[in-house]
RNA sequence: GGGCUCAUAGCUCAGUUGGUUAGAGCACGCGCUUGAUAAGCGCGGGGUCGAUGGUUCAAGUCCGUCUGGGCCCA
């Protein structure tokens, strides 16, 4: 019988699954997707309105799609769809930053492992495949994380357009007279002759020999520093590379630290106080504690600057200078400085203007320089495979040691001790003996160069970020520091997968550049399918055939090419130039907006900030967003916390949970900070999407039966509660697009979440049901709510369309076709083809709104006596209640209520509400009794308590319910 | 060691120019409903706002120090 009277109900019904099951069904869409050429179709649409350039930063490509590179195409893909239902044009060129070490190296082990031996060319035919193997992958991987893209036309740093373009912003480096050639310490390998790169090295044990060496103050130096001049005074320094001796060019000693003048009796010695026990031990002094308490002169570092001890052997001075990392764990305080051979010597060197002096030739043999001792010359510093296994030193470290052993003319002896030191020393990776430091020629960019009448870069650079925006505000901080406190540009990179340095080398190794010819060749490169590998294929002459050399240089047949290649920072660092300058895909110089981990300031923002300012005169973005980092549970980096079952990677995730899981996850956070990973995070984002789909899924049931062509009603003519839920759904558009517009996507969804909780789950679709469910089809009531239900859901699915997706295509379509998907030649076939909603000024009733806000406190309150009723089984449904409501007549709630009256049982869910009046200065007194108290019957088919009921058929239903089921 | 930055309930986030018993969503506990049902509703427990000094009539909110993270550099 009841089965009857449900059966004139009408209740929700929609096909659209409870279940996302969105690791199958996500896949369909993006075909579907396909399909339609969405992304052609939006820029289609889009074609004439203004534009909101996005410059993708190229991810690396050298393997899988991390999570974090999942982070940041994410947020890309949410601030673009955004703004492209906001209206903008967005097209989007996705990039690929191809050449660098990390696949040159992973190439060379594998052909290591094969035993081969490539050349250049052939080696770099091969880090071209394996590049390109992984753009595939990767494209993958993004296009299943939902982010929309010109996918068919993107951007790659090898491409050979793409190097020419990168050449051209060097050449324009060239011209502006920056780039200059200098030495640079690398780390060398002696076997293979070569530079290696950090990742290169390998870190072993190593048996070096640990020597004290005296340097000799002149009298009349010491005297002038107020130093002892009674007996011979040396400075002490330590070192583990006896071989660097004949590049000493200074002695290091920190500011702060107390040295010491110390009486040995025939001699004194200058090292770091503290350390001088150390160092009498070393020297097996007969009498150190004498020493120790002797009364000697106490000097602080810093009024040892300029100090100039002489050189054990090489007549030349070793100046004392100031560093701040000269510490007194070890050695003597005193720190042999060699800017040719050490990373901190090196900058040392710059900071004192010595030059950077390496006498030690490509073989690892010391040159003849008119410096190095005769003795010394073409003695090498390599130590062979098999002098490690003898604990062998090199020959080069035995001459030295051989020398400053041996008593001078006046029988001075400079090495005071000499040790066996063990400790972890860099390798090369593929010979497996010791490398050393070395300075090479390298490439410069001048940041500090100007020409008359114009600005250096960093003048230029720290100029420009002030026109950029910056979201955070902090990055403007942090990338200022960067521009200020950096060297110059190091370009040069002694790599094979890169893009060629330009330069060429005549007969006597002299370099020669110059920005025509850099320009010429680029063009060539540019026409050939090769790209740059022409350079590594072809001759100078070749090369610069029907080139007009510049005046000075030797014909081209007596140049070779060099053999350098750019920093790879150059390569993305021109993308702009390549990509935008050249309006690939549609998009224009500058960007709007850079997108990129916080990470970037020191990278990418500023290599691109470069050669923007340098070659193209500004900024080539006019705003820079940065996100932080994915950290594990305990908040540390994901490298180091916890091990996980399966890689971090982008598709694993997303075959656990869906992409439109992972694009709310990452939207949910705050990415301004650090953003933490855990099942328990991941789960919690799964399960506020079931939340967000059960809304839409609701929304979508109860409209089944609504056509909005012809039963949409209108505004003046809605329901109250209807009117009050259209002004919340006015507040929530309004907050979220500002949200949105700050991009603060946490925000977004945070709102949203509570609108479907708050005002949505817990008032108005509970409120309503009751008129959806029992009222006729027809009834202006119910077509009042459903029109309201369908703007809100119209709404709700287009703020949610730029972070879920799938899901809010796919209630689109279920909304507009009743279909998982659009059938061809619909109009409208994709929320992402949509407009963002309009805000309607009608939906805005403050008055209501805040009678609404009263009326909500008073059902809370409701809710809260009928509490008690339940839990003691007196109550079950809050319908079964009849409730008593006492207000003062002065109170201000009265007239709300009054006003009110009719809708309180609906509001409040219940099925009669007594409103009275008391003078008691109560605000609100309620008391909640079960309806049958009254001796009201309850409704079989709407379930209210009534004071009676009558026929209808077969059924004995309440007047209202008799209505609504008339034939 | 330096630059920038973060630290509020189990989780994700709000907390306006310092001003009443620090909020929300999710999770959790106890009920209700069985006409959104692998759903929905109600009620409830839960935070000495990283620690510690200070400024103030008053500090999660301002200042100092420390602890623990992150990115970059050394």
């Amino acid at each position: 019988m009841a089965n009857d009277l449900k059966h004139t109900l009408s209740l929700p019904k929609t096909d659209f699954p409870m279940r996302g099951d969105l690791p199958k069904r996500e896949p369909a869409r993006l075909a579907a997707w396909g399909n339609l050429s969405l992304y052609a179709a939006i820029q289609a649409k889009r074609a004439s309105a203004p534009p909101f350039i996005l410059h993708d930063g190229p991810p690396f490509t050298n393997g899988d799609v991390h999570i974090g590179t999942a982070l940041n195409k994410s947020l890309k893909d949410i601030t673009l769809r955004y703004k492209s239902l906001r209206g903008f044009r967005t097209p989007y060129v996705p990039g690929w930053d191809c050449h660098g070490l990390p696949i040159e190296q992973k190439v060379a082990k594998e052909l290591q492992a094969a035993g081969l031996s490539l050349p250049t060319a052939e080696l770099r035919s091969r880090c071209d495949a394996f590049a390109e193997g992984w753009i595939k992958k990767q494209t993958a991987s993004f296009k299943r994380l939902g982010v929309q893209a010109d996918w068919a036309h993107e951007y790659k740093t090898k491409a050979p357009a793409f190097e020419a373009d990168i050449l051209r912003t060097f050449a324009a480096f060239v011209e502006q007279d920056l780039v200059y050639r200098s030495k640079k310490p690398v780390y060398w390998s002696i076997p293979f002759e070569t530079a290696l790169a950090e990742a290169e090295i390998e870190y072993a044990e190593h048996t070096s020999i640990a020597i004290w060496v005296k340097f000799a103050v002149p009298t009349t130096e010491a005297a002038k520093f107020g130093l002892p001049v009674d007996k011979p005074l040396s400075v002490v320094i330590w070192t583990t590379t006896p071989w660097t001796i004949p590049a000493n060019l200074a002695i290091a000693v920190h500011p702060e630290t107390e040295y010491i003048a110390a009486d040995l009796g025939a001699e004194r010695i200058l090292v770091a106080k503290a350390l001088l026990p150390a160092v009498l031990e070393a020297s097996k002094h007969p009498d150190a504690s004498s020493v120790v308490g002797h009364p000697s002169l106490v000097i602080l570092g810093a009024r040892l600057e300029g100090l100039a001890p002489r050189h054990p052997f090489i007549g030349r001075p070793s100046p004392v200078v100031l560093a701040d990392y000269v510490t007194t764990d070890s050695g003597t305080g005193c720190v042999h400085t060699a800017p040719g051979h050490g990373a901190e010597d090196y900058l040392t060197g710059l900071k004192y203007s010595l030059p950077i002096y390496c006498p030690v030739g490509d073989d690892g043999r010391y040159v003849d320089d008119g410096e190095v001792p005769a003795d010394l010359v073409g003695v090498s510093c390599l130590e062979k495979v098999e002098d490690l296994a003898a604990k062998k030193p090199s020959p080069a470290n035995l001459a030295v040691l051989k020398k400053l052993a041996a008593p001078d003319s006046t029988g001075h002896v400079a090495l005071l001790a000499k040790a066996k030191y063990i400790h972890s020393y860099p390798h090369c990776w593929r010979s497996k003996t010791p490398i050393i430091f070395r300075a090479v020629d390298q490439w410069f960019v001048g940041l500090d160069r100007a020409s008359p009448g114009t600005a250096s870069p960093r003048a230029a650079a720290l100029d420009a970020i002030k026109s950029v925006t910056w979201f955070p505000a902090w990055g403007q901080a942090r990338i200022t520091g960067a521009v200020e406190a950096r060297p110059d540009w190091c370009i040069s990179r002694q790599r094979s997968w890169g893009v060629p340095i330009i330069a060429f080398y005549d007969a006597q190794k002299k370099a020669h550049l110059d920005a025509s010819v850099v320009r010429a060749v680029a063009a060539k490169i540019a026409a050939h399918p090769a790209g740059t590998n022409l350079w590594y294929e072809q001759t100078a002459a070749e090369l610069l055939a029907g080139v007009t050399l510049p005046a000075g240089w030797p014909p081209a047949s007596e140049l070779t090419n060099g053999r350098d290649t750019l920093d790879v920072w150059l390569d993305s660092g021109s993308s702009h130039a390549a990509v935008l300058r050249n309006h690939q895909g549609g998009t224009q110089w500058p960007a709007d907006l850079y997108l990129e981990g916080s990470d970037q300031h020191r990278g990418w923002f500023q290599s691109s900030l470069w050669t923007g300012v340098i070659a193209q005169g500004g900024a080539p973005y006019k705003a820079v967003l940065t996100h932080g980092f994915i950290v594990g549970e305990d908040g540390k980096k994901i490298s180091k916390s916890g091990s996980y079952e399966k890689p971090p990677t982008s598709d694993n995730f997303i075959a656990d949970y869906g992409a439109d899981v992972i694009r709310l996850w990452l939207a949910s956070q705050d990415f301004t900070q650090d953003i933490t990973l855990s099942k328990k995070i991941l789960d919690n984002a799964a399960e506020q999407y079931r939340g967000f789909r059960n809304a839409l899924r609701y929304q979508l049931s109860i409209l089944h039966d609504f056509d909005p062509a012809l039963n949409t009603l209108p505004y003046a003519s809605l329901d109250v509660l209807d009117r009050w839920a259209l002004h919340q759904t006015a507040k929530l558009l309004a907050d979220t697009t500002s949200a949105y517009d700050a991009y603060e996507f946490h925000r977004v969804v945070s709102l949203c979440a509570q609108f479907v909780s708050n005002t949505l789950s817990a008032v108005y679709n509970d409120v309503c049901k009751d008129r959806l469910y029992t009222y006729a089809v027809n009834h202006p009531q119910r077509r009042s709510t459903q029109t309201a239900v369908h703007a809100i859901h119209g709404v709700l699915v287009r703020v949610l369309a730029p972070i879920l997706t799938f899901s809010a295509d796919e209630a689109w379509c279920h909304a507009h076709f009743k279909a998982d998907f659009a059938p061809a030649g619909a109009v409208n076939p994709s929320v992402h083809l949509a407009d963002w909603p309009v805000l309607n000024p009608e939906w805005t009733d403050p008055s209501l709104a805040a009678d609404f806000s009263e009326l909500l406190k008073v059902r809370a309150k409701v809710n809260e006596t009928l509490e008690p009723l339940r839990q003691a089984g007196k109550l079950g449904k809050s319908l079964d209640a009849a409730i008593t409501l006492e207000v003062a007549g002065s109170s201000p709630l009265d007239p709300i209520l009054r006003r009110h009256e009719t809708f309180l049982p609906e509001l409040l869910i219940v099925s009669h509400v007594i409103l009275a009046e008391t003078p008691a200065a109560a605000d609100l007194l309620v008391a909640a009794r079960p309806a049958g108290e009254l001796s009201h019957l309850r409704c079989p088919r709407c379930w209210r308590w009534v004071p009676s009921l009558q026929a209808a058929g077969e059924h004995e239903v309440c007047p209202r319910c008799a209505e609504a089921i008339q034939p």
